[in-house]
DNA sequence: GATGTTGCTACATAAACGGTAGCATCAATG
DNA sequence: CATTGATGCTACCGTTTATGTAGCAACATC
């Protein structure tokens, strides 16, 4: 069995029921899944930038997710490097106010902590 | 070093910088991280019922996913069982439009692979 | 033809996941 | 008080993923 792309309709890892959320999940719950994605908003970057963008990510995991991701439409490649799909980019929305939700949480978190 | 519950500020798996949004997509990028969020929006429920609703997840994984969940503070346990945090339903709404998005991006999936 | 960049692949080690078994705790029942 | 059943786990172990480093093939530039 080879590569394993997560799609809806498919059981995956961790999904044997194929609903698409399950697939999505599945699909962004792997590592620097969500971060590539994140980094690839801002426009289209080589493979080696995208690799700087994400903390030095080692090739043969940004490869791989790279491979699922544009088998899943999200992100497709240009002369210019890879970037987001229309799709992607739609997604890309939904993603986008979870950098503002995050700082929120930073701040809780760090409260809670010296309150405890 | 022990279990690792990526929080804002502090490395973590796969992101050195600290930076809030990559703690939160350190913490969301593992396994069924997302599907128990997801599943925890319709109330409270027990371990074992969580387990199901998470297509018979290991206990293994459910615990890790649990813990660090709760330490980072989207998930508390009341009487009645594991529920979100207020925070934590914060994040679920954002989150929730992912459901719809994921069945329109499954349509558009198989179209293209009829198309191919 | 030497140098640099790009997009990877190979390989080895470490960490995470997955599945099954089972234990300790509690509540209810006889 | 022994038994049964549910609950929330932990232990164990095999498999899958991830991480990190090296380096190669292809192309462009000089």
């Amino acid at each position: 069995m080879a590569s394993q792309v997560p799609t809806p309709g498919n059981p995956v890892r961790g999904s044997r029921s194929g609903k698409p959320i399950m697939a999505l999940f599945d699909l962004l719950g792997r590592s620097w899944a969500l971060g590539v994605l994140w980094q690839l908003s801002d426009g289209s970057v080589t493979f080696r930038q995208l690799q700087e963008k994400c903390e030095q990510v080692s090739p043969t995991v940004l490869n791989k997710r790279i491979k699922e991701l544009t088998a899943s439409g999200l992100v497709e490649r240009s002369d210019a490097g890879y970037q987001l799909s229309t799709v992607g980019m739609e997604l890309f929305k939904l993603l986008k106010p979870f950098g503002e939700w995050s700082q929120k949480w930073a701040a809780e978190l760090s409260d809670s902590q010296l309150g405890d």
